[in-house]
DNA sequence: TTTTGCCTGATTGTCAGCAATCAGCAAACA
DNA sequence: TGTTTGCTGATTGCTGACAATCAGGCAAAA
């Protein structure tokens, strides 16, 4: 007898698999920034009820997806170059705060695990499927989130790493130094097997410094609050 | 003729309304964890329809302070002693990045601010006012994040200290050494207003360390899940 | 006595329609 | 010609009614 698995995932509510195909939309760029939605147009589109899509669309804003204008429109969010150094800053918080907690938990199958999606990587990068890398970064991160046991981490871990690929999608950023990528990792996985709290911790803080660094340069400079469209055309 | 001020943010949304009255409830303790919510009971005594209290109770679920089961019942969550636990780290971690960030920033209007509501604190204290005393100590570490002017981080932090008012109100938590408390936000705030971001950020995330280590304690020893009672009677 | 199946009242999920509000345009006016 | 004012179509906010689902009780079968 095959182990049986909880129903309850399949059956998801009606205005959670809208919101999961909005979602989807935004996350591949077919809606990019500015992007008016409309309650009717969706609702006909999703086959659901206007009721349904304001629930799915109240979840989306949740996440910071899209943003309402009360009476008058939603639209999908841009990401300024403000907003990219704050998903940066806090995202380096985050799992700073996840490494460090990954380190004292960390098992011998954790650490081959960890291994095992940093050679997927490595492999990925090496043979220029670039897309599928950045996929599997953020997979070793969650692992490594994974491992602090930290429901309400994990939760906001999701939260941010969707906001990075929200931003890069945006923006067209795609990491430029994948060497430098790929050192990083090894030394912080290995940190965190090693069981090294302090030092895990400061490799995963550190691993968007770059980044940081690059934004807070350009927002002193220019300052440009909204680079990208608000409102579409 | 008078200064006049936008209607915008009085003219709040019936279902952002409700939401409001019913969280004042959960965080006054009048509903208690695992008070079971009646949609239709709810809109008899908001006068509202049961669209709007279902919108509210949705935004109340993404704060975490409800939780439904699926065609079945809302309730108001519980805290355990995990939950706390992930609450105080995870605070520890926001608060350490907010009070680097704010020692970049402060100015010196910013800092006799500081001193301000920290002296508010004190007296507080001394005329054992604790229940302002708490809320001054929240207005206090707001006001820090606030000087790091990164709106996520302040949307973050607002959540994470309902979720730390969530707590105290089922658990009865209060502060035991108030001197300890007073000498840890006056040495915080003089290291943000010196701008010593290293070590700003490290009394920041220790603050709460003592609530840490006697709740990682206390999970060693029984590991009791959820303590608080799952069900109404 | 235990198990199984069915039924029922209660509760949540979804829908379609009416009410409130707004942005933009056009007419009236200075 | 530029500005104000009122109108209108479009869109969102809210409501009441219907559909789907569930927990619990009861009776028949094992």
């Amino acid at each position: 007898m095959t182990k049986l698995t909880s129903l309850k995932s399949e059956k998801r509510l009606l205005d959670r698999r809208a919101a999961d195909q909005i979602r989807s939309h935004i996350l591949e760029g077919v809606l990019p920034a500015g992007e008016r939605l409309l309650e009717t147009q969706l609702s006909e589109e999703l086959e659901v009820s206007r009721g349904t899509v304001r629930s799915a669309l109240a979840q989306l804003a949740n996440e910071g997806l899209v943003q309402q204008v009360a009476f008058t429109r939603w639209e999908v969010s841009g990401t300024s170059t403000v907003d990219a150094w704050e998903i940066y800053t806090l995202r380096g918080a985050l799992e700073g705060l996840g490494a460090r907690l990954a380190a004292a938990n960390v098992s011998e199958t954790d650490g081959m695990r960890l291994r095992a999606i940093a050679d997927d990587l490595l492999h990925a990068i090496r043979e220029g499927r670039f897309q599928d890398a950045t996929g599997i970064d953020f997979d070793l991160h969650g692992a490594i989130i994974e491992l602090a046991r930290h429901e309400r981490l994990a939760e906001q871990h999701r939260f941010i790493v969707q906001q990075v690929r929200f931003h890069m999608v945006q923006s067209g950023f795609l990491p430029n130094d994948y060497e430098e990528l790929i050192a990083e990792h090894k030394a912080l996985i290995e940190a965190v097997i090693a069981g090294d709290a302090d030092r895990a911790e400061k490799l995963a803080r550190n691993h968007n410094d770059a980044e940081v660094k690059l934004l807070a340069k350009l927002l002193k400079q220019g300052g440009s609050a909204k680079p990208i469209r608000e409102k579409a055309s």
